[in-house]
DNA sequence: ACTGTTTCCGGCAACGTTTCCGGTAACGTT
DNA sequence: AACGTTACCGGAAACGTTGCCGGAAACAGT
């Protein structure tokens, strides 16, 4: 930004007023005669005058901007629940700055130090697939800053944390496949050190348990979000004698590599094998046939997220970490055969 | 950020040199004694030293920042260019800060101010649908903002753009329907203010003029990129006695939603409709049948956006703007028939 | 011993706000 | 007439950096 801008300084001189009373003019303080305050909001107005928020924020202390750090955003959810977060945020009248880590702990250290520099008011995280030590982010949580994490959930953090009831989801989940009819559930599993992968694997095999089913433990892939796994582990599957009937994946773009892979095998959904994903993607409606999936409420998973970090810089002193569970429901389409009876 | 931050008075205090001399330390200036650097650099990696941006940005009067501004990005094509941005920008050393403006000129406006107060160095900026009067936008350029535009495309605005060669993109696609057999080609079109619903419109008029098909005008559909309105319309065309045999969409999620309609019409694609999408979003691959569409680079564009923004930071003075036309290609899948001969 | 040069460092003024601490004038109250 | 109160405003110090300018010391060349 090239052009020099008008200050409060610019105004007050061609007032003949000082910066103090312009600067009580425009955070519409109450030490101010209504006139001067008018014929200043005027002047300003006349000038474009934009305040320089980093000089507010070197002063306040304060940059009134809360971070936002997710592994990737070109799938559907990710950018859903930023919507959440943006709506409540700039309401509460907040900037939202987003950065992503693309998988990549070191990306997510560095965004991280990006973070604390830019002196972000509060953070919503959502760590990698691969960040297995969290020094950076207890590091950051002794300096002050306040952290809700969401979706990529680890014991070892403490903060705020909002998820949704992942175990609840993949039993129904896994109920709804058994009920169906099928008789080999296979599940393409997350990673197992966060509680989505762990919450979801746990309904699964609970499921399969309630049901009196024999737990076969190679019927568990650990596909753990990294993209292109599942789709050679469902080959893997399909190509064995006892192959299963059904597939139980740990989020929808898991779900539609199977989906993709099932259908270049010449086998059909559901007859062959039935499948159910995990997240409501928009985009699992529109593929062929539709998926059934655990829909989380993503919207209101950003809303809340906002909602509990917001409070947290507003009222530090009488904040305690606050774990928030969100229900889930099954949407039931067609890639799961019909109940019968 | 509650919790007191270490300073360079801190350091300095401590290891008895002025604060001159960590500054020195910390941005590596060549006037230090590399003895001093050592100690400064050591304990400010023992404090867990961060530098403070905002107070570096108000003394250089540069934020390091670049604002990103879209529509919206549930749909994968701008979290994609997104993605190209962050990568030039981040080894650039900039941040970069995304907002969305959901198709909302107000909103645009309001993010815009924001901008423009928190001094982010350059914009990259892609309109909303309903952006009809540009005066905030001049007026942030006035100001010295430097923007770079793409994908909403507007003659009455200056500067940088980078954009695809929608007319070639929309006349090839057209030409590849008229050769795969179809009469009568129906058009999904965009807002005609901006070059890309203007461009692709004419790619397919004269596509079709080309080959001497009568013009009917009532075969172009206005759906303008709103939600919904590409379903309606394209029941519409279904219902008419000459009904369409192929449907040229200005984008993918516009064509999605037409495919919906027709299957929901116990239409086949592409025997009874043939459709041709643009953009390439990759859940164009999911759906059944996969659509055939128009490619763009879209990681490019989001590279060659910040290219040219971050030139234009760096040397206002010998700065042009610049027109970039990146090229398309149509990759055929198959909701078109199939080439015959 | 003198100047000139190099190497390192400290002082200090900015950058544009906010905010505390007063101060002045006008007014009402005794 | 003296005082307290109110309503408004100005001065000035911060916030944490950067970067210019100058200065001291050390060293080299005459």
């Amino acid at each position: 930004m090239r052009g020099k801008q008008p200050t409060i300084w610019d105004i007050a001189i061609k007032l003949n007023v000082s910066i103090s009373t312009v600067s009580r003019a425009l955070r519409n303080a109450p030490d101010i005669n209504p006139e001067t305050k008018k014929a200043i909001l005027d002047l300003a107005h006349q000038l474009d005058y934009q305040p320089n928020t980093v000089a507010a924020s070197l002063r306040k202390n304060k940059t009134d901007i809360i971070g936002v750090m997710v592994p990737e955003f070109v799938h559907a959810y990710f950018p859903n629940v930023i919507l959440g977060i943006q709506e409540v945020a700039n309401a509460a009248g907040y900037k939202v700055m987003v950065m992503q880590s693309s998988e990549s702990l070191d990306i997510e250290k560095h965004n991280l130090q990006a973070m604390v520099s830019s002196r972000v008011d509060g953070l919503i995280l959502a760590i990698t697939r691969e960040t297995n030590d969290y020094d950076h982010i207890v590091a950051a949580q002794r300096k002050g800053l306040p952290i809700v994490f969401f979706n990529r959930i680890v014991d070892e953090l403490q903060g705020s944390k909002v998820m949704v009831d992942d175990y609840t989801g993949a039993f129904t989940a896994v109920q709804h496949l058994i009920q169906t009819g099928c008789r080999r559930i296979a599940h393409l599993a997350g990673p197992e050190n966060m509680t989505i992968g762990r919450n979801r694997l746990n309904g699964y095999l609970d499921a399969l348990k309630a049901h009196q089913f024999p737990l076969d433990e190679t019927l568990v892939m650990h596909c753990d979000f990294v993209e292109g796994r599942a789709r050679k582990y469902t080959q893997l599957l399909l190509d064995r004698p006892d192959r299963p009937d059904a597939l139980f994946a740990v989020n929808d773009p898991t779900a539609i590599e199977a989906l993709i892979c099932i259908q270049e095998n010449g086998l059909s959904i559901p007859n062959d094998i039935a499948l159910i994903g995990f997240s409501n993607a928009p985009h699992s409606t529109f593929v062929t046939p539709p998926l059934t999936s655990v829909v989380q409420p993503i919207h209101e998973i950003g809303q809340l997220a906002a909602q509990l970090l917001i409070r947290q810089i507003t009222t530090p002193q009488q904040f305690t970490p606050e774990i928030r569970i969100l229900d889930t429901t099954l949407v039931i389409r067609q890639s799961t055969r019909p109940l019968v009876g």
